[in-house]
DNA sequence: CATGAATGAGACTTCATTCAT
DNA sequence: GATGAATGAAGTCTCATTCAT
């Protein structure tokens, strides 16, 4: 009756999506196939109608994160004008927003590592470059943005591309660092201090800055 | 009469040197000991001569890398005199060769992973910090340095414990994107233009600086 | 839609007797889930679906031999009328029944060995005295009816219980001995004697005897 | 210069010794080779230079226990004269100091269920009965001596090696109860019960007793 | 002779995957 | 299609035994 094409991928991204929670919640290796059917509320069995391996289901996880991420950070951008603090906003808060959650950045680091793996079909996914895509073009956008506002320098827009990359990796790295011991520093601090010294080198000289 | 003497401190040395291989090439998790075994040239059993578990072997192998990155960084910087040079040997440097080989930022997701783990023994070694701890004080040293040569802002000797771990972030950053897809950007471009916008912001003014 | 349903219960029964083949054959300790799970007709693995654990299926084998024991030895009683000669016939052919199968002593030993091991889940199975509590209940009653019908003295009824777990230790202990060495000496003569002998100081002085 | 011999039979005996304590303390399958090592205060590998197996080990325990046994006994019963006291005092006694303590029974339980192996060298050892044979004998001459002196029916005299094995194999089927569950009954007790319901069948009729 | 480092078989247990229902 | 019972490979760890020193 109902198209059957259309229900398999809605079941796989159904099942998807439950396995997504239990990478984050057990970590990656952990995790079984029966718990991963039992957050789906399907039989063990079922996963295999929809799934040839659990490599497969991997793969189909990280992209049903990869939307789902692309969709959550879009929305937070455009609520403010300056592009400065739209830089601000955008970095700090899909920072927080994604960092301080451990089960996020457990999920990153096991898919990551599963990415990596040389056998792995997860390795033409590039996730952390396609995770952080949509962060990193917002950025861009802000970038370009403000250089053509005439409040950052010509040459941050001709390099916007670059400069975002960088801006997102350190971000990550940021991350990393902070859920590998939260303790070690103050998140918030970093992040301002990294984009106050970003921004004191993109702005055009004689413009009133915060820091000065 | 003579039995048979053993050091048992290089032993474990030398196991966890092994160990560190397999992890690097095969993921933390996915590593058994008797791969390990292998690679250390040695029976399954005798890896439970020298550690109780796998667990303190994968502590043991994670001190090991952390004292072999210590002892790997620190000649680099030494051969610069100019602050802004040796801050840019060091990073580019160090990366460089730190992150261009795989294996090693595979080694480090793992253990962030393991570390993520609440009931490892892991837990309590803030290894990403002590790993990083070495390039984070050798940084650290540059921009006071350069500080008290006037070439910076006095304000960077204030922060320059916190400039340095937003330095450090970046550089793990950087290489954990790079690793996911070294094909995505050109990493000593990236490394250039993140040091040229870092001391763009934090050479002292009227100075004159490399890229423009 | 419809799955394959499996009684659990009897599925574990079936496993544990099973294991009380291999356990009776081999010892305790030295039987492994391998080895049941090739007795039982099943993977190993199956094992596990039916018992968290070795101990477990340890307990649950032991239980099952309490009850088949149980089962075993209250139908024989009834045929008789006269006490002395329930008491013979209990005695004797559950003696025999039961103690000429090495199996059997082997079972017991282990179990007893098992259950002295303080970390042990059997410790609190009490199983030596559950085992032999049906055999000690129904000397009991014998004994108590004995003395109703003025056979046996009336000071025995009193003690029947005490009474009755020394007949069930001497059953056990002779048992033990006869199994350590069948040719040591002859099992049904040695029964008689203790039997005649405790009948004789249990009778009310006067009455006939068997022996005398 | 001293012969080898001897030596060797010393040495064989003193680890056998060692041995011993630890099978009684940790049980029999849970001892390890190691464990004795240390416990004679040897190396590994010596032990194998005594023993081909950790088996003959075993057999070897097994024999230093018995004799252990028979030179721990036999002083116990002189003390006495009256032949229902000395029986009285032996069992009780020995019974207790032989019972009463949980590695000894575990001790025995281990080797028996070894000794039951039929692949086991200790088959032929007839455990059981070798370890209470001093008892046995003991108790046989007590019987004796009692209807010699006309304290004891004379047919006790004649069947006095065997009414002396059904009294052993009461002696350890009470005590492996006890052992299995040491508040199942009182020891004592039972001992008191079961030496005076034999007392009462073996005593010439007309003797003053203890119990009418 | 004595030692203990080394070994590998084998124990228990988990889990991805298959398949009868 | 859906299920979960069944399986066996593989993992961690133990330990009797060997052998170079």
């Amino acid at each position: 009756m109902s198209p059957k094409i259309v229900d398999r991928d809605l079941r796989r991204r159904e099942i998807a999506m439950a396995a997504l929670e239990v990478f984050a919640e057990h970590g990656f290796e952990a995790t079984s196939i029966s718990q991963i059917a039992a957050a789906a509320g399907v039989g063990k069995g079922t996963i295999y109608l929809y799934f040839a391996t659990k490599a497969e289901l991997t793969v189909e996880a990280a992209h049903a994160w990869i939307e789902a991420v692309e969709q959550g950070v879009a929305p937070r951008v455009d609520t403010q004008r300056d592009p400065l603090d739209r830089l601000r906003t955008l970095i700090g808060a899909s920072t927080r927003a994604f960092l301080e959650d451990p089960r996020m950045i457990r999920l990153f680091l096991g898919i990551a590592q599963v990415a990596l793996d040389d056998s792995s079909p997860l390795g033409d996914l590039d996730l952390a470059r396609k995770v952080s895509a949509p962060i990193r073009e917002a950025v861009r956008e802000i970038l370009v943005d403000g250089a053509a506002q005439g409040i950052l320098r010509p040459e941050v827009a001709r390099e916007a591309g670059r400069h975002a990359t960088n801006i997102v990796a350190f971000v990550d790295g940021l991350g990393l660092h902070h859920v590998s011991n939260p303790d070690a520093f103050d998140l918030d601090g970093q992040i301002d201090l990294y984009l106050e010294t970003l921004i004191g080198s993109m702005r055009v000289a004689g413009e009133g800055g915060r820091d000065e």
